[in-house]
DNA sequence: ACAGTTAGTGAGCGATCGCTCATTAACAAC
DNA sequence: GTTGTTAATGAGCGATCGCTCACTAACTGT
């Protein structure tokens, strides 16, 4: 029953949900890595997207439906990462000196560090978060696990190597969060550093 | 120039500013670690002080300044707990065990860690944030060093236990992140489980 | 007793937030 | 063409945000 007296802009090109789908996630992504969940606005996400925000909220049931969903993309592409590591090591263990290389390349940019901090703060607020974000890893783990095992591997190893990695990536990230505040290191040397005063064996 | 009919609430007790700082810093902190920086409103933290938001800004420039105080705070903290540590250990080194003993019996409250989630992801995206966080660290470090040096301690010993107890936390703050998306596991077994693994020397 | 200082109040400001929904038009099927 | 479906729009809603400031009253010094 509202007034319809203005002009409207003409609508973009239709393009299939999915599509559409991805870009606001795509943008979405970008802005809160930039400003964080709450900081950033469904107009900001919308307008990075090149989309309105009805389109975007016939799309997505609410802001918190995108962030689990850029959470849960997260969550895969950690296990995707891992399983191509441990597919590309022998079965004797994960090549850490080599994991190591890779980190120590790995150019951090302190954008999705940031989003992956704001991550976690959320997941220790809020126990729903959590179990999701545990549901999830949970599944993909299990399918991992399959997939190596149907290359060959035993069940045992791959559980062993992916476990050996997970721990390589909390010291990671423990690194990181020391070099936020330790001045004149690069968060790459914070990392080797850090495995170096360990003296892994 | 505004109206005055309303009645007006009886102003509380008067207090030193001193007195009604420290209660907001509480108060923020709290709320900070309950809902995250940009969750809590300035309203909140003025309630949960038991505080008219007016008072709050008289003693507190703005929002962000509260922030800064909290985070500067927690620096100290952390420095401070180094500073015991080390104090207790022998000039051979931290003693490795003990630190992890005690870091199994810490209970990692969740609320608090998130506090410090939120802390490094907000020190990703504002540089401004992190050089004020490395200054402070670094006076603080150079007090620290100093001081032990006062009680006996060559400089270069005392820089090598601090490094030391830094990865420590490192490794242990990696862990937190790790068991948050790991089931069945408390914080700190995942951080024994951790240690564990990388068999530290 | 009175003036001066300052801790303390809270309604209300402009801006912005997440979200809705009446409306439009691009496209497919015929 | 005509019609039915649905991708797409954006002004505007109620709520809330950080923050201001005209004002009050509890103290202090004299």
């Amino acid at each position: 029953m509202r007034a319809p007296e203005k002009e409207r802009a003409k609508p973009r090109r239709r393009e299939a949900p999915a599509v559409r789908r991805a870009q606001i996630l795509t943008a979405a992504r970008t802005c809160f890595a930039q400003a964080g969940f709450k900081t950033t606005s469904v107009d900001d996400i919308a307008e990075e997207a090149g989309v309105s925000v009805g389109l975007l909220y016939r799309l997505f049931a609410s802001k918190t439906a995108i962030i689990e969903a850029i959470i849960a993309d997260q969550i895969e592409a950690q296990i995707a990462q891992a399983y191509e590591i441990i597919a590309a090591s022998p079965n004797t263990g994960i090549d850490r000196a080599k994991v190591l290389r890779i980190l120590g390349e790995t150019s951090f940019d302190l954008q999705s560090l940031a989003l992956t901090f704001e991550i976690a703060a959320e997941a220790c607020r809020d126990p729903a978060l959590r179990s999701f974000m545990q549901n999830r890893r949970a599944t993909l783990y299990d399918q991992l696990i399959a997939r190596l095992t149907r290359g060959g591997r035993s069940a045992k190893t791959a559980a062993r190597m992916f476990a050996e990695l997970e721990v390589i990536g909390a010291v990671a990230s423990g690194a990181v969060i020391q070099s936020l505040s330790n001045p004149g290191r690069s968060v790459s040397e914070a990392i080797r550093a850090t495995f170096l005063t360990l003296r892994v064996k």
